[in-house]
DNA sequence: TTGCGTGCAAAGGTTTTGCATGGCA
DNA sequence: TGCCATGCAAAACCTTTGCACGCAA
């Protein structure tokens, strides 16, 4: 509800890097270093942007650790589908129009809302299918 | 590899319980009150499970917890996707001939290939939307 | 007989919480 | 001024691990 220093500086350090996916430590590492913010902020306002859509949860390659990706303003991330390969981690953001269908399909036919800041479709990719 | 009275025991479990998602804990509970199985057991069965895909991981309603569908065999979970809803928690499984074009189209167009024993899609359902 | 799977308890790591303080509106 | 947000450290919680033993193949 208000806005603090540590609120800012969480939200300016995930837009620098909205384009890798962060751990929660790496998020910590990044901006507790300021020796003014603590831990417990960061878990506190992580939930929160998880809850609101602010910030995607998924998991890791190994599928053990969970990361996140920014999908705030700058970014069209609440507009797209998001593939990750659960083989190298790649994270693929699908701008694709037929895929718009799909959610209306669902939508329609089956009464769901598909909510895309919530979703990821995990598979494998090309590199990695190839590789197999 | 081997087979074992826990593992049997766990997958009889699951599978009488297969139209619920289960916690880490109602499996334990449910499991481990014979006194021959342990907690250890649960966990390092249930990591194999989720990457071999017999079981799928996703959140329960608030979004913190982590609960489990079993999708062995005596199911067809692996031939659709799955909706959860995020208010209310409920779990559609989505058999749609219609739904299948869109694993084809990413896969054909988007060189990726969705795996649908390790992909859950949220949103609200119908029931939920209406009393928003 | 071999070596994987298991139970137990301890260790390790992560996340939450209580409380006093700070600072936004 | 009122009240939300924060930092700190402790507590709580969850998961993993080491080791010796049991048991499937």
């Amino acid at each position: 509800m208000y806005k603090t220093k540590q609120k800012s500086r969480l939200l300016d350090f995930l837009k620098s890097n909205m384009s890798s996916q962060l751990s929660i430590n790496e998020i910590i590492d990044g901006v507790c270093c300021d020796g003014v913010t603590g831990k417990s902020t960061i878990y506190r306002q992580i939930s929160k942007m998880v809850e609101d859509g602010t910030l995607l949860r998924m998991h890791g390659e190994d599928s053990k650790s969970v990361i996140y990706q920014y999908m705030g303003e700058g970014t069209h991330c609440g507009e797209h589908f998001h593939l990750k390969c659960t083989e190298c981690g790649r994270l693929i953001h699908l701008d694709c129009h037929h895929l718009e269908n799909i959610g209306m399909h669902i939508q329609e036919e089956h009464k769901f809302l598909i909510d895309m800041k919530k979703t990821v479709l995990y598979g494998i990719c090309d590199n990695c299918r190839k590789s197999c």
